[in-house]
DNA sequence: ATGCGGTAACTTACCCTAGGGTCACTTAAC
DNA sequence: GTTAAGTGACCCTAGGGTAAGTTACCGCAT
């Protein structure tokens, strides 16, 4: 901790401070979504005060989506690498998620803030986020549509729910291993190949 | 809508009312979380003010529990009741998912509350959302320990992440839903069993 | 080496509004 | 005329946002 500095401290460099603040503000906005999160509450978790937070980022949107950018943006790099590379239809989701466990190692909390329901409605935080779903859902369904053409499964619209049901999917495990920080993303990634051969009899 | 009534009109009886403003709370509630709620909003869309919303039900803890226990109790005894019927491992979760969307077809996002991450952290909220939580996940791992001992995968700890991966798949389930109003509970029913026999290859 | 400005990091103390919560009152119905 | 349904107008605090100042460091001229 940065700690009982006399007021007026240099401190640290500005970039320092802000991916610091950053790290901090995806970890509460995750925690207690856009609107239960406190600006005041991010700086002293850092161990700094309100203002420089709002000189850096100004505002309680800026914040956020500064680390909307960064969630997001690691999040569809890493899902298209992992496509992109393709394979069997059948072993593309335990790679996705392979990536994402991997990525996200240290900073779990960042994939909540693309499902962040209580983001005001309109305004920039809504549609960047929107467009970062946009994107992963494009990548969701198209590996359900692979998988289900391999299966003779064809309602577009199935398809659609099977596409979403697969990000709640995801969802859910990241919650599950927020709550176990002892279980590294290898070991996450391992109990899904276990869990998925026994759940579809691979 | 009531609407346009003159000042002091006695309007409608006190269990009525009350009622209504559940209602429009759970959807609230459910839309923008706790956190991101507001009391006037909601007793705005009942076409009454907020005095009368308070001195109904306290304060937006009050209402929130009311909103919580009507969701929590009703979703505990459908879910309790299907699980009592027993049946084959392979088809609790859909007859599960039948219980939900038919209980829950006209109230959509009495799920959500259950879930809202927005609630603060301690308090009689957090006790009575976390008690319902603990008996659904309860009914959740009794049903994925039948499932995958059927299957002959027992460690403890997957059949924990995949009871929880379980309860995620009914939140986007429910996501859904909630976004194509004109499918009802039935519709939704039979493209899950749909969905399960294209995907496990029942 | 020392003093001295300029700048960047940071703070204290404040403003302002949204929204939770309350009071005193009005009117319809029996 | 008592009671219950309902309201307009208000209070108060939490929290987003800001203004003005304070201190440390760096480069430089003497």
């Amino acid at each position: 901790m940065t700690e009982s500095r006399a007021v007026g401290t240099k401190g640290m460099p500005r970039e320092e401070r802000e991916a610091q603040l950053v790290v901090a503000g995806t970890e509460e906005f995750g925690r207690a979504g856009y609107a239960g999160a406190s600006m005041v509450e991010i700086a002293r978790r850092v161990g700094v005060t309100k203002p420089l937070l709002y000189q850096y980022f100004g505002s309680k949107d800026g914040l956020y989506l500064a680390c909307l950018h960064r969630a997001g943006s690691r999040l569809t790099e890493g899902v298209a690498t992992t496509m992109a590379e393709g394979g069997e239809p059948d072993q593309m989701p335990l790679k996705v998620l392979s990536a994402i466990f991997t990525t996200f190692d240290h900073d779990r909390y960042a994939w909540r803030l693309l499902r962040d329901a209580t983001v005001p409605a309109t305004g920039d935080i809504a549609a960047a986020a929107a467009d970062y779903r946009r994107r992963l859902d494009a990548f969701a369904l198209l590996g359900a549509t692979q998988l289900m053409t391999s299966r003779g499964l064809a309602d577009p619209v199935d398809i659609e729910a099977i596409a979403q049901v697969w990000t709640g999917v995801v969802d859910s495990l990241i919650s599950w291993w927020i709550d176990r920080p002892d279980e590294d993303a290898a070991a996450m990634t391992a109990r899904c190949a276990r869990i998925m051969g026994g759940l579809f009899g691979w």
